[in-house]
DNA sequence: GCGTGTGAAATGCTTCACAGCG
DNA sequence: CGCTGTGAAGCATTTCACACGC
């Protein structure tokens, strides 16, 4: 029903009004929120349509307020718990952003197949062994899991998660996952990425020679 | 003039029949690619439209001239090359996937701000020092940054770059970067997918149970 | 019959433009 | 006035549906 891309976009406010906050800035205007997200003023008020939080005419929006109910739309109670599968490098970058960052997400225990990393704690997060995955999640009651592991085995431990009781993932491997319709997979395929900025960069330097005047 | 979701979707075509060509697979269906990329069978077909390739009703495409023709589309004669900005953990991980994986796009150089790492061979691609980044980037003729460096940086290096001649970026910092609208740029910020990913699994969940039959 | 290529319809998202109000 | 809230218009992207050809 919410648009997704107004989702990103809520996340990203959210986030940008928790630092306004904290830097003392009491208001704030849709065109300012707007820059900052790099969207258009228009956009911000269509967006912030969907948590019905007035703002004024000659003030803007109340940041404390606004970030509020906004935390409040998007998070739950307490925060979701999150697993981590696959410890290498980009699971490393990962796990201090969210434990320092994040207010609505904390990742609670991580996975590696690698048997020299199992109950170590790797920025105050436990890493466990493959074998313990299912039975973890299941206890621990996690719903949200970042895949962060090669390629072929992206397919089979995605499925394991599913059994296991995974409702989202966060997918690294470059693979796309075939899972039950009722699992919400969203993928970071880099590679992809940043062929599509080298290609997209060609194209618009070429457009603009083409079109100069 | 090409659609973005549809580079996007090209490039992993474009991959994906990489590997199919090194198992031998000589001839694929629409819907079968459709499979493995996680899209329908009219969008691949659509998106073929761009590049010209007629395909054969009994037969299908033919695996490695569609990958041929792909990667002329989609590449430069010779790869572009590329830098890497920041080598910290998501640098690290981007490192080794790109020299091994990337056939259009090779990583000739990257950039730290820690001293201890100038100088130093790191998957085999020299890091130099913040000092260096206008006099490299201009001398070896790099178009395309990969910029992984804490948020707080991000805008006054980004903007280095571009006065360096770069036009398209790879943005994992959280915070918009305002450039000139000459130079691309792509924004990866994990953490607003990663609660995207948390909303949008408890909203699919509410409602299968709201609408169950 | 079965799959391709493609106009035309449908969907989803963004931008315009303006009434309403402090 | 300048900014918010929002119908309506405009774009971008996806899906439908069907003519054509092996």
């Amino acid at each position: 029903m919410v648009p997704e891309r107004t989702v990103e976009r809520l996340n990203q406010y959210c986030q940008l009004l928790a630092d306004l906050a904290k830097s003392g800035t009491e208001t704030i205007f849709s065109h300012e929120l707007a820059e900052l997200a790099g969207a258009t003023p228009a956009q911000v008020r269509r967006d912030l349509m969907v948590i019905e939080l007035a703002g004024q005419a000659t003030r803007g929006y109340d940041v404390k307020r606004l970030q509020e109910r906004l935390s409040e739309f998007l998070y739950t109670e307490g925060g979701d718990k999150v697993a981590l599968v696959g410890v290498g490098n980009i699971g490393r970058a990962l796990l201090p952003y969210f434990l320092t960052y994040r207010p609505g997400l904390r990742i609670v225990v991580s996975f590696d197949k690698n048997k020299e990393k199992k109950g170590r704690l790797l920025h105050g997060c436990l890493c466990r062994g493959m074998d313990e995955l299912e039975k973890a999640i299941r206890n621990v009651g996690i719903r949200i899991a970042i895949l962060a592991i090669p390629a072929e085995d992206a397919q089979e431990v995605a499925e394991r998660l599913c059994n296991a009781g995974i409702t989202g993932i966060l997918n690294f491997a470059p693979r796309h996952l075939m899972l039950p319709d009722h699992v919400w997979v969203e993928n970071i395929h880099m590679g992809v990425v940043l062929e599509k900025v080298a290609f997209m960069a060609r194209e618009s330097l070429r457009e603009q020679e083409e079109a100069p005047a």
